[in-house]
DNA sequence: GCCGTTTTCGGCCCGACTGTTTTCAGTCG
């Protein structure tokens, strides 16, 4: 589940910039009020309005008074602190604020097991305002001559500074899917365990996890804890009940194991796959029908008596919801969906007809043609096209002559795979002035293309606008690639007035990629609903560079997910025959 | 601070574990 800070730390988004300064000033703001100590309702207030105008899909700046108090979570104060920020380019409350909280107080709540109080009583009682201040006071076991701190306290956060150090504390999908795994493969054979999944944000499939919690299913819990902290991997235990552990693997990653009893099984699946706004808006429905909803069941408040629970459908259908697929339970307006019984048909991994960008040893890759398209056939494709990469890529794209070696090699490989048809396309680097590799009677030959930001990822705003919408202007180009070019936890979005190039997508007959690559993840969720709500198609492709990277489409399906994506807006969910016309229509044909 | 077929005040989700404490506050999810 999302934590204190782990917001968005990743996600430089440049789309309405307005928005991603105003989440991170007013969370900033909830966590100062938090340290001050103010009512946790009011805190909670400041942490809804950050996330609902950090999600916004226009820019927030643009909004008067009245138009942004009809954001949900956004009243009357909000507004005004808004539009206070939008004129000034400061909001007064929160300078004020800032000076009233010594500064690092907040640096110092990022650490686990470091709430809000203790960073005020260190710093009160020790004059703490740092972390390196905090390292120093346990080297020198001053802590636990604090009144209410002790020795095991030093030990805890030191291991809490450390772990923060090494990861910042975010993990990308791939890894932490990995782990899972291997943890649940390991639990999944033993007798006292009936059942095993993954929960939190892992299955919620956000594009960075924090911690990794698995739920086991048991009549006899103690044993099954006692197997969880004894495994391999373990290096140490962080926390064991007779329910709740939490242990460190060799690499220092977290995973919190909850073990409950098989009756409960969906409720605490429910409970623990979060996220923390959707349990919150389901407990409160909950509460509205006079009924009580934890990891325990779902219960009639005045009898006591337990109406469900053995399954999450069973749980969602006596709050009169229908399922809610855990990639959207983000409460990002699924819940209001779902009441009104109107929850968008999502694009899922069987709907998926092909993948539209791959490479191969021709360039980057690491397998053969053959090996590739082998590869996709076994998936079950009906379609799948060869992108490698264009000539201007450093030292690794193709010359045309190769491009036409290649598609000769096509050629002959038609029917090899006899229900699956192959594309020959190639990915474009799209240069400075949104210029291509090759001039159009050129790409005229190719049945496909991706046109994708291989370099100069920081020019200005307005340019880099000029250049993507030159690109999607290109009548032969049919995929944006990567549209961001973010790398996770490595390197930021480009700036790029995302508004423009969605609306210049939606209108010229473009694609938008999410590219399924863990690191990647571009477009990403956030900015899938935004494609949608203008009405651009988006295509979900591997960027296979080897068999293997095929796997990877299920991380672009379920980020396409996240961002409400339909089968029907999905290009490649539709037949061959549909992407090719979607092509001819673009070209004019 | 937000919100409203309990509507302008009074709610706002619920429970486990730890550490330091003798009955509970803090933190986390």
């Amino acid at each position: 589940m999302l934590r204190r800070g782990d917001a968005r730390r990743y996600n430089s988004a440049r789309m309405p910039r307005t928005n991603e300064r105003l989440e991170a000033l007013l969370s900033e703001w909830a966590d100062l009020l938090e340290i001050s100590g103010a009512d946790s309702f009011r805190v909670r207030a400041y942490q809804k309005a950050a996330r609902a105008a950090g999600g916004h899909s226009r820019d927030v700046g643009d909004l008067g008074e009245k138009e942004l108090r009809q954001i949900p979570s956004i009243g009357a104060h909000m507004a005004a602190r808004i539009r206070e920020f939008v004129e000034t380019g400061t909001m007064h409350d929160l300078e004020e604020l800032r000076e009233l909280v010594p500064a690092g107080l907040r640096e110092l709540t990022r650490i686990p097991g470091l709430g809000p109080k203790k960073a005020v009583l260190v710093n009160r009682e020790l004059g703490v305002a740092s972390i390196p201040d905090l390292l120093d006071a346990i080297e020198h076991q001053r802590l636990r001559a604090v009144k209410g701190l002790g020795a095991k306290t030093e030990e805890n956060l030191l291991r809490g500074i450390r772990n923060l150090r090494e990861h910042g504390g975010r993990m990308t999908l791939d890894v932490a899917l990995r782990v899972a795994e291997d943890v649940i493969e390991e639990l999944r054979g033993r007798a006292a365990v009936e059942e095993v999944a993954y929960a939190g944000s892992l299955r919620r499939m956000q594009d960075t996890i924090g911690d990794i919690d698995l739920l086991v299913a048991s009549t006899t819990a103690p044993e099954v804890t006692e197997a969880f902290v004894g495994l391999p991997g373990v290096q140490s235990v962080v926390a064991r009940g007779d329910t709740k552990s939490s242990v460190l693997t060799a690499k220092g990653l977290q995973v919190d194991l909850r073990v409950v009893a098989p009756e409960v099984w969906g409720a605490a699946l429910q409970y623990f796959t979060g996220s923390k706004a959707h349990n919150v808006k389901t407990r409160a429905i909950a509460v509205k029908k006079g009924l009580k909803l934890s990891e325990y069941g779902l219960f009639e408040v005045e009898s006591g008596r337990r109406i469900a629970s053995r399954t999450e459908e069973e749980v969602y259908a006596a709050l009169g919801l229908p399922w809610i697929l855990p990639t959207m339970r983000e409460d990002a307006g699924e819940v209001e969906a779902a009441l009104r019984g109107d929850l968008p048909d999502l694009v899922s991994l069987g709907d998926l007809r092909g993948d539209l960008h791959g490479h191969t040893d021709s360039t980057d890759g690491v397998a053969t043609l053959e090996e590739m398209l082998g590869a996709a056939a076994a998936r079950g494709y009906a379609y799948y096209a060869v992108t490698d990469h264009a000539e201007k890529l450093h030292m690794s794209g193709m010359k045309r002559e190769t491009v036409l070696e290649q598609r000769d090699r096509i050629r002959s490989l038609q029917g090899r795979f006899p229900t699956m048809a192959i594309l020959h396309g190639c990915e474009l680097n799209i240069d400075r002035d949104g210029g291509l590799d090759y001039p159009d009677e050129f790409l005229a030959g190719f049945d496909f293309l991706v046109a994708s930001i291989h370099s100069r990822f920081n020019l200005p705003r307005d340019e880099m606008t000029r250049r993507l919408l030159r690109a999607i202007e290109n009548p032969f180009v049919n995929v944006i690639g990567h549209p961001t070019t973010r790398m996770i936890g490595r390197r930021p979005e480009v700036d790029v007035d995302l508004e423009a190039v969605l609306s210049a997508a939606a209108r010229t007959g473009t694609a938008l990629e999410v590219n399924c690559h863990p690191d990647r993840l571009d477009l990403r969720d956030e900015h899938v609903r935004w494609a949608v709500e203008r009405g651009a198609a988006i295509a979900i492709s591997t960027d296979a560079h080897a068999p293997t990277h095929l796997e990877n489409m299920r991380f672009g399906v379920a980020t396409a997910q996240r961002g409400w994506l339909t089968k029907a807006r999905t290009l490649n969910a539709r037949s061959l025959r549909d992407v090719r016309e979607f092509v001819a229509r673009k070209r004019g044909k």
